[in-house]
DNA sequence: GTCCAGGATCGGA
DNA sequence: TCCGATCATGGA
């Protein structure tokens, strides 16, 4: 079976995905836009949902999921890793333009834009403003822990906003939430009454859903940009936080603002890519240093 | 002790 | 509209 980049056969039980190039799960697990895959004796390990789904790799050839049926991968994990788009023609999109752009495409090779459940995005993502992400991974384990369903596995869900919505402040600032505690509260409120559904967030330009996304609380614009982008699949969308202020800061360095990385992004057809090409530098910034 | 982390919100100019 | 202060927490 493939979906484009994405190429993969049933095999003993579980799916064997061949190939890397733009299918390279250490860097999407592990590129800050997701918080519940761990990476242990060579195993990544993650919960999605209900399911629960454990990869290694495939003696360098690929990669491996254990316990996964073929039905299942084209269902649900192809477009949890965003089989339908193509990466290689996104980089294409930057090649050549500057020299430390691609040796960052180079470096991120690899990395896709997951397509992440709404709800557990958006609190996830709030929670991570003015936090590293050791941090945000402890506060989402406790929240899961507290709130979510216990699976055969041994795992938690990531509870759904009726749940959050029955523990309080209280609680959630034991779980070291600090000044966010009252923003899940409201956000649990909001989506457990029904006042805001995912369903308000789908349709619509990008512009005008982050609009909207800026009306909920805990949610600025770069909140809102992290949302589009790593669960509605908005690749358009560019988060900037204090990594990638520096490395545009980096880029841009000598070169007059109209010259910037940032304006060459602007329009069409660069602009559908973006979102790539910030996950792309965020992954490189903190993979090495950025000289300016 | 200070600084920083995938920032948002508020009040005042 | 823009700017600075403030907001918890834990690790470096």
């Amino acid at each position: 079976m493939n979906n484009s980049e994405i190429q993969w056969h049933a095999h003993n039980g579980g799916i064997r995905i061949a190939g890397t190039r733009h299918m390279d799960l250490n860097k999407i697990l592990d590129c800050g836009q997701c918080f519940r895959w761990r990476y242990a004796d060579g195993v990544w390990k993650g919960t999605v949902g209900s399911r629960v789904l454990e990869v290694r790799s495939w003696e360098g050839k690929g990669w491996f999921l254990e316990n996964c049926t073929n039905q299942e991968f084209q269902d649900f994990w192809v477009p949890y890793f965003d089989g339908g788009r193509s990466y290689g023609q996104m980089e294409a999109l930057y090649a050549g333009m500057d020299q430390r752009l691609d040796m960052a495409l180079d470096l991120g090779r690899g990395i896709r834009i997951l397509r992440q459940p709404f709800w557990e995005t958006t609190v996830s993502f709030v929670l991570s403003a003015n936090n590293n992400i050791p941090r945000i991974q402890g506060m989402i384990d406790r929240l899961c822990q507290a709130a979510g369903s216990l699976l055969p596995s041994g795992d938690y869900t990531f509870p759904g906003a009726d749940a959050v919505a029955l523990l309080n402040e209280g609680d959630f600032r034991a779980m070291g939430f600090g000044y966010r505690a009252p923003f899940i509260v409201r956000l649990a409120e909001g989506f457990a009454s029904g006042r805001w559904t995912e369903e308000m967030f789908t349709l619509g330009t990008t512009a005008e859903v982050r609009k909207n996304l800026l009306g909920l609380p805990g949610v600025g614009p770069k909140v809102a940009d992290c949302i589009l982008l790593f669960a509605l699949g908005r690749m358009d969308a560019f988060p900037v936080d204090t990594w990638i202020k520096k490395v545009l800061a980096a880029l841009d360095s000598g070169k007059s603002p109209e010259g910037g990385i940032m304006s060459c992004m602007a329009e069409s057809p660069r602009c559908e890519a973006a979102g790539y090409v910030q996950q792309v530098l965020f992954y490189s910034a903190r993979y090495q240093k950025w000289e300016v």
